[in-house]
DNA sequence: GCATTTCGTTTACATCCGTAATCGATGATC
DNA sequence: GATCATCGATTACGGATGTAAACGAAATGC
């Protein structure tokens, strides 16, 4: 099962700090998202039987962490991207983005510099 | 309003070649997806209200047309996944890919080689 | 001209998703 | 102990999506 877009700002929250509350939750999320404290307590409810997220009892109410560590959502997430758009490999995105101008001087620096430690470690 | 992830297969027939009639689109495309034409018109009913193509008769049918094009499309798409992911940078998708041993030599020669460019041109 | 095929349009329907409100049980208060 | 607050579970509901069948009009075959 997916991990929706939704529930990914509760995954987040998670990933950031674990185990939380629902009520730590809310305050991580409700007011960015303009959320009602329902809407969290649903997608807690949803991820916990998607099996993405496990809850333990804490006195009266629960703790919930991650089941699904944050690198394998980004992982499915961006190479199904990469796949349906850019034949499964990363230099088309990154040309698709040069092509855009979307790349500041920082950004390639950046690449730069991973490109010539990736190079260098293989 | 947005592109679905099966319109998205019709659009990519589309993008291809065009213009083409239901007849072809279901030719390149049914098949490969496991759909029936019907699931065909539909979709391209749904994208003729978006309006993310057009139709222009041609005697008794229609012949479909993008009006989106593709690099918007994509640019949406990537952009939105940079945005949620990756701090809207480029760089650290890299990276994850890079440490999830997802790129192969051929992927960073390619990248050295876009590197280079991008910074040559700029 | 009538039956048949062919298109596009309309309708269908289950599921997922976003967004919540309500309900029921359990614990806290007076 | 009765009442109030809290927390998770259940129910709700409209819109998008995937997938398709049914319908109706137009063209084609005899």
């Amino acid at each position: 099962m997916q991990i929706s877009d939704a529930e990914s700002i509760v995954m987040d929250a998670l990933w950031g700090r674990s185990p939380l509350s629902a009520e730590e939750i809310v305050a991580l999320t409700a007011d960015a998202q303009g959320w009602q404290e329902a809407t969290v307590k649903t997608l807690l409810n949803r991820l916990l039987t998607k099996k993405a997220i496990a809850a333990e009892r804490d006195g009266r109410r629960y703790l919930y962490r991650p089941l699904v560590p944050r690198s394998d959502y980004v992982d499915a997430e961006s190479t199904s991207l990469l796949d349906r758009l850019f034949g499964g490999r990363v230099a088309p995105l990154v040309a698709h983005f040069s092509e855009q101008r979307k790349l500041t001087k920082k950004d390639i620096a950046e690449l730069k510099r991973l490109i010539a430690e990736i190079d260098d470690g293989e």
